[in-house]
DNA sequence: TCCTTAGTTCAAAATATATTGAACTATTGA
DNA sequence: TCAATAGTTCAATATATTTTGAACTAAGGA
């Protein structure tokens, strides 16, 4: 089972910039790629915000294309779109993911590390 | 003479992503790349939006430290702040750009070319 | 079966952003 | 000096996004 989400070329570069355009989206960003390979559930992202908040922020960008979300029992399993994001916009998610690392969120999450 | 400019520090990710994050601005950023090294004055992005809607997107454009305005006159020249860009987060306006140019308001452009 | 856990949905409120026209400033050229 | 040009500012409105809590669904374990 699945949840909607776009296709490649529904992948719309504004709407892919102004979701991310958002600290608590990028740090979830952040998060998915500092541990890609890694199932992520919602939960994992409680410190960026309440659980309701959170669940409209990710589907934020599951509907954006920048994620994809799995259904698995109770709980959803998060990845980021790498491939597809690569193949529609070379370069512009490495890009951002560099830039994120310096964000307050990762400071926190790296010194924790 | 010089309007406010944000200086390399306190340009932003979320924000500049969040103001990239619109078509019409978006747009602007474009044009500007594929005009750079020529003087760019507001009146060139007519096509873009009414005089006071552009007055309005090109001041966020120069508040999020994305483009540099100078005055000339009445007019103001306009250009894009590569270099601070790219040392603060490299490869992304390159790889935003590169996106942009298959926009329609592009199309459109390059077919006129 | 019943309780718990994980997450969603809804509607309301709060907040932010975008668009408009009218009035304005500043510079330039006649 | 006067008129025209380029762009800004303001206030109003329109529109979109974020945040919240309460009520909900659906799966899993005891």
């Amino acid at each position: 089972m699945s949840l909607p989400h776009p296709n490649l070329d529904q992948i719309n570069l504004a709407n892919v910039l102004s979701v991310l355009g958002d600290q608590t989206r990028l740090a979830v960003v952040g998060y998915l790629a500092r541990n890609e390979g890694v199932a992520m559930s919602c939960g994992q992202f409680s410190e960026f915000g309440s659980k309701t908040n959170l669940s409209y922020h990710l589907a934020k960008l599951r509907e954006a294309g920048i994620t994809r979300t799995e259904v698995s029992g109770t709980s959803r399993l998060i990845s980021l779109r790498r491939d597809d994001l690569d193949s529609r916009f070379p370069g512009l998610l490495d890009s951002i993911i560099t830039a994120a690392q310096e964000l307050p969120a990762f400071e926190r999450l790296r010194d924790e590390a």
